[in-house]
DNA sequence: ATCTATTGCAAGTCAACACTTGCTTATGGT
DNA sequence: ACCATAAGCAAGTGTTGACTTGCAATAGAT
């Protein structure tokens, strides 16, 4: 009955369902039961599903921690802010980073939805490359940097989302660090 | 018409769907005409779908170059045999490790599937952590490790498989060890 | 040659999902 | 006070998916 309804409330239940269940799993019925609409709102406002998730994944994505990420010429800070930045981002919306890279080859409907996410990245790749210019790291592609700091992480934070019964260990960011920095001098 | 079928031709099949369309996506219809026998046949056989992808991914899981792997006492050489292992499983089925991880919480029917691969993950923790007793790596959790040596080639070919516009590097595995080892002496 | 177990085939059931339509209701702006 | 707009609600459509059932065909073991 209210006449403006909550978007992001609609957002955020829709981003987290689609992070516990899928892009399939993420029904427009659940959906529209977190939030607290009427399913056929979703259609009017949205068009479809997939112009939904469009608008869903941009702008819940378009601030966390990672695109706040500035170059301030001291590098470990830098390293640390990147690698802490990705773990907040992946504390706020659970694992949201893997599963998009994994769903979106499946649903070419997410395709342009990863646009802002992989902006991200690149501004990240962006910050590296300047240190490699610098010659405080090894000269090597940015995007491959960027991979061996997130790598370990990634797939830490995955292995503990599985609920397993195996006890995994967090990720020490600052050891973590360290030993990137040892392999990575030039 | 035939009084006996080839049940390995079902397993690739099915496990090249789940790998390609995830769980949700892999339908029986799909798997039953690839593998080229009835839908019908595959419920006479394994009762459910959960059934079929149980019996799916072990047998398929059970012989890749992952559990191949021994302690040789050569570090170096044995890092890079689990890379390259590791690379080898992902091309002959494309990205199978992160796509359990991340269906796994989703279905619990898979749940018991993991069991699998799991174990190979464990059998290489093994083997770091013999290096670590002899002094020859820094001494830390066998899983964090073992995820800093893998995380960034899953990253990368996960990458990869999204057929994004970027061209992402392929790893260097040689590098890729050499850096680690940088940063992992004791 | 016969019997039996395994498969194919056709058809169907039931549920869920994306999406639509027609109508009503309330609210905020004027 | 009034009206346009945005939302709710009920019902329905068409499709697809997992799974079932009944029957016919065939190949292997005896």
């Amino acid at each position: 009955m209210p006449k403006v309804i909550d978007e992001t409330k609609i957002f955020s239940a829709a981003l987290e369902i689609l992070i516990e269940h899928g892009y399939e799993g993420a029904t427009t019925q659940k959906i529209a039961e977190v939030a607290e609409v009427n399913e056929v709102t979703l259609f009017r406002k949205y068009g479809s599903k997939a112009g939904l998730f469009e608008k869903v994944i941009t702008h819940q994505l378009s601030d966390t921690p990672l695109n706040k990420l500035t170059y301030t010429g001291d590098l470990e800070t830098d390293l640390l802010a990147i690698l802490e930045a990705y773990i907040e981002t992946n504390e706020l919306h659970g694992n949201i980073i893997p599963i998009l890279l994994i769903e979106m080859p499946r649903y070419p409907d997410l395709q342009g939805s990863f646009n802002t996410p992989w902006k991200n990245l690149q501004g990240i790749a962006k910050i590296i490359q300047e240190y490699q210019t610098q010659g405080k790291l090894k000269e090597e592609s940015p995007l491959a940097s960027l991979t061996a700091l997130i790598g370990p992480i990634l797939v830490t934070q995955m292995l503990r989302h599985t609920y397993l019964n195996i006890p995994i260990p967090a990720l020490d960011p600052q050891a973590h660090v360290d030993a990137f920095l040892n392999g990575r001098k030039p």
